[in-house]
DNA sequence: TTTTAGCACTCTCTCATGCCGACTGCTAAT
DNA sequence: ATTAGCAGTCGGCATGAGAGAGTGCTAAAA
């Protein structure tokens, strides 16, 4: 018989979460009955949310408030409770279509992801740029701007493109870029920047220092992959009544303007496979404690990979996060393989 | 006889203006007088404020506030009240070694100014992309991804670049590759989109379409320079006590996420020399009433150029802003120049 | 004509008070 | 294990009083 009151403490904790997320408002016993047909009394729900409140998953804002979830109602809630569903058909193809015809670049399917990702769930998301596992020399091209300076382009493995000047002693001429870029095109090809540097080739003091810079810019990748990424919906998520206190809002507003934050709990938490997420307190990141994060990663697995994610109140709806941050990650991986090819 | 008390009223107004600016509370006849020795009586004081508030330079909250000043009052200020200096020297360096050892990309130094001009005033900045006055093509350089694709690396006048890839019907070998590219390079260089559809090659089908394909990535490039810019230092603007009420503040958030008024405002209104400032009510885009803009441009005339500039409520340091902006856009200048070389 | 002194008046801001309504926790009965 | 009923708690809102800040006005002085 404990079986049905078990299922009966659950199905008012489900029901807690989601009227909370809609209505970020304590919820009554009685509200509970409102909507719901459970087939007992009002007393026997407040029984129940006195036991959810012993056990830690409900608390109450003053003596006689309505209950509110904790975070291990949430926890217990995205673990057990939320029927994991998919994204609407209807949504699914809006989404696709947005993201369809965006030509190739990948800058502006990223922010559109962003975009789309916020929208959908009423907070800030977070795409990070992809991210090579290991970056390799690919190609590199060589433009003479004058006499002393040159324009080079690199481009890495994963398809990741950078442009920089040089600026020389001596003048250079375009036949002499033109010889470098064969031969340290041939030499350098597929090699990571390791292999580089312990590769030696016969070079001119004018290759030697290209090809010094661009063992340089090759070290510093890392660095501006993690620097670079869209943030969208910031006014979604401050629209939520949990940041109508005016500290909290500034306090968000400058965490995101920083993003430092980004970085480590990537690194950390979001390291597997599938969605992850981390609830308030269960963030070790303490400037994160009442926020939660939906991750989850994009990408050609052992190839190239980035971060997708929103942020929010704890207060939010997980099933519907976890179902975005899937299903527009999983978009966002198909375009990757599209793009890259199928090296 | 008169020309003392005029001389007397643009001091109270100049008075009222940066004590406004700085405290963000109405200015009271004695307050002037506690700060600023001006040898007249409070009495006095009040007269003048009568006067300026009859001729619409200030306002009152309320019926016994101290002064506000508006619209009219900023203007003049502007116009003849604010000694236009420039920012300090100490501050002058900081902001050239913060600006100076940054490499020589575009985006990060971008990004910067953008941070550097947010902090310095204490608002929200923002930087366009710099954009050719006309987009000519520079060099173009093609990889093979794999047999069906290639990947596609085009470098126009202003050193911008465009990767993006492109899939054919047949097989392709570098070695095609290479020689379209020879081709292409050799029969383009220097020329505008429009010349080049009408300048004749003799071109194989592939060729086709690879030059189809750059002619339309130049087609686009102007409106995607508009879109990309960097914004920073919301979190300052919005600290700002104007925004304590919530609404206003999400207002702006929503209008800074949109940035679709940014690219009519800078047509229209920052097309000359100099450093443009735009003050309330006095901008045609009606969501900015109650915002200022401080904008200006950077770049090499009839080259290349992009807006600089800083957003924030109407009580701003106009002074420090136009240093600013006229400081920081200066720099900015001076790395086009020396990215693209003396062309 | 300009400036000054003095004073009554206006308005905001804050704090205290009291009341209404919402919701619970407890007790005792089923 | 569940229910009904009721006392008790607390937030939210409206009201009002009092203090403080600062003005506008009037009449006198420079």
């Amino acid at each position: 018989m404990t079986k049905t009151v078990d299922r009966r403490r659950d199905n008012v904790l489900k029901i807690i979460v989601n009227e909370y997320v809609a209505n970020a408002m304590p919820v009554a016993s009685e509200s509970i009955l409102r909507h719901h047909r459970l087939g007992v009394s009002p007393a026997t729900i407040r029984n129940d949310m006195a036991y959810l409140e012993e056990e830690g998953y409900i608390t109450r804002l003053y003596t006689s408030s309505g209950g509110v979830p904790l975070d291990k109602a949430y926890r217990y809630y995205v673990e057990n409770l939320s029927n994991n569903m998919d994204l609407p058909a209807e949504e699914q193809q809006r989404i696709r279509r947005m993201l369809g015809d965006v030509g190739e670049e990948y800058e502006r399917i990223l922010r559109l992801a962003a975009v789309a990702t916020a929208n959908l769930v009423g907070n800030a998301a977070v795409v990070t740029y992809p991210r090579s596992s290991e970056n390799r020399f690919r190609h590199l091209e060589l433009v003479e701007i004058h006499q002393y300076m040159a324009l080079i382009v690199l481009i890495l493995s994963n398809a990741v493109l950078r442009r920089f000047t040089l600026s020389f002693n001596e003048p250079v001429s375009q036949e002499q870029l033109d010889d470098a870029a064969v031969k340290l095109n041939r030499g350098y090809i597929g090699l990571t920047r390791r292999q580089m540097r312990n590769k030696k080739l016969e070079l001119d003091p004018i290759e030697k220092k290209i090809s010094g810079a661009v063992m340089e810019i090759i070290a510093h990748e890392e660095e501006l992959e993690y620097e670079s990424s869209y943030m969208e919906g910031l006014r979604l998520m401050l629209g939520q009544p949990e940041f109508t206190q005016r500290d909290r809002m500034l306090g968000v507003l400058e965490l995101m303007e920083a993003k430092a934050w980004l970085r480590h709990v990537i690194d950390s938490q979001v390291t597997g496979e599938g969605v992850k997420v981390i609830i308030g307190e269960e963030n070790p990141e303490a400037s994160l404690h009442d926020l939660s994060l939906v991750f989850g990663k994009y990408g050609i697995p052992d190839q190239v990979g980035g971060t997708l994610g929103i942020i929010g109140p704890k207060r939010m709806d997980y099933g519907r996060a976890i179902a975005a941050v899937y299903y527009i990650s999983g978009i966002l991986s198909e375009f990757m393989s599209r793009v890259l090819g199928e090296d």
